[in-house]
DNA sequence: GGACTGAGTTGCAAATCTAAACCCACCTCC
DNA sequence: GGAGGTGGGTTTAGATTTGCAACTCAGTCC
């Protein structure tokens, strides 16, 4: 069987970003099979191991992944073929996602630390994300944010809207 | 009725602030309905009209939105009494995981250019999101980023992975 | 030959989602 | 003062999706 996009209102998401995107890999599953593919997770007994997640579920979110091209198939043995599921350039650009879910998270419910620390692969220090203004070099907080139509827009949604503090 | 967590894998969520945001807020409606709230939508039938979300979904979302502190309740007219839904600071911290969310889509998805573009509210740039390194002050990729235990870390979890480039 | 492993597929019950109808309090028009 | 409209829901019935267990299949180990 294909592999469906999920998603109601594919009308949308030709309109917003965010919607395109939460269409592709807006279920609990999917984002939760990317954190482990960014952990190192490869083997479809892995996934399923760590994630307690019925297979055939996993069978299919991974072919979406394969189908979208955040994942790709690796042969890893021949006789019997066996595969390991990668992320592709696609796949691990999507780690700000995870980021962000991750340190929200941190912020409003680890009381004890955060139960994983993010660090620089080469000093050691846990990272940070930022939303920056590149013209102004400071850091922006919610309440600064507004969005305007970019060059992608449908023609007759024209006006912009303040973004919420 | 009592709007309850969506999620699988509450037992996992402890030790995962992903897992635990994503069991708290990783469905599709509520992001979308999230992203609305941070354009200034506010009142019950612009929410279904922009969505097109079946009205009892929308509103069992909006109650555990509430009941999870991220959106309050503001009367806004006492007869009859009608209220609208604003953005708590905790519902307001969400927007990195958004804005995350919308230039991936934005990167691989607006072949036209995005479809929306966020801007700095007081000069009007594009703004940007960056993961950096504080110590190093230089903005990472995801190469470049290691994970280790926390913290909050469950003690038997002991060995930190390599994040995936 | 028999048990085991990795990676799925199939079938069915249980949970979720959608759409449409209904409800209630008020307001406006005529 | 009745008819219709608005805002904000709840209820109900039917379609989808999910979760779980059992089964398959190809090949390996002993």
């Amino acid at each position: 069987m294909t592999a469906r996009p999920p998603s109601p209102l594919l009308h949308e998401a030709s309109s917003c970003s965010i919607a395109t995107t939460v269409a592709l890999l807006g279920d609990r599953w999917t984002l939760l099979i990317l954190r482990d593919l960014f952990r190192g997770t490869r083997r479809f007994s892995d996934f399923q191991s760590n994630l307690g997640i019925a297979r055939n579920l996993l069978s299919e979110r991974l072919t979406r992944l394969i189908d979208y091209d955040l994942v790709e198939k690796v042969l890893y043995q021949e006789r019997p073929p066996r595969y390991e599921y990668h992320l592709t350039p696609k796949g691990a650009d999507f780690s700000p996602v995870l980021i962000a879910l991750m340190q929200w998270g941190d912020r409003w419910y680890a009381n004890d630390g955060p139960p994983i620390e993010l660090i620089h692969q080469t000093c050691g220090h846990p990272l940070e994300q930022h939303v920056t203004c590149p013209s102004c070099h400071t850091d922006l907080r919610p309440g600064q944010i507004r969005s305007r139509p970019g060059p992608g827009a449908i023609p007759e949604i024209a006006d912009g809207h303040e973004i919420e503090e």
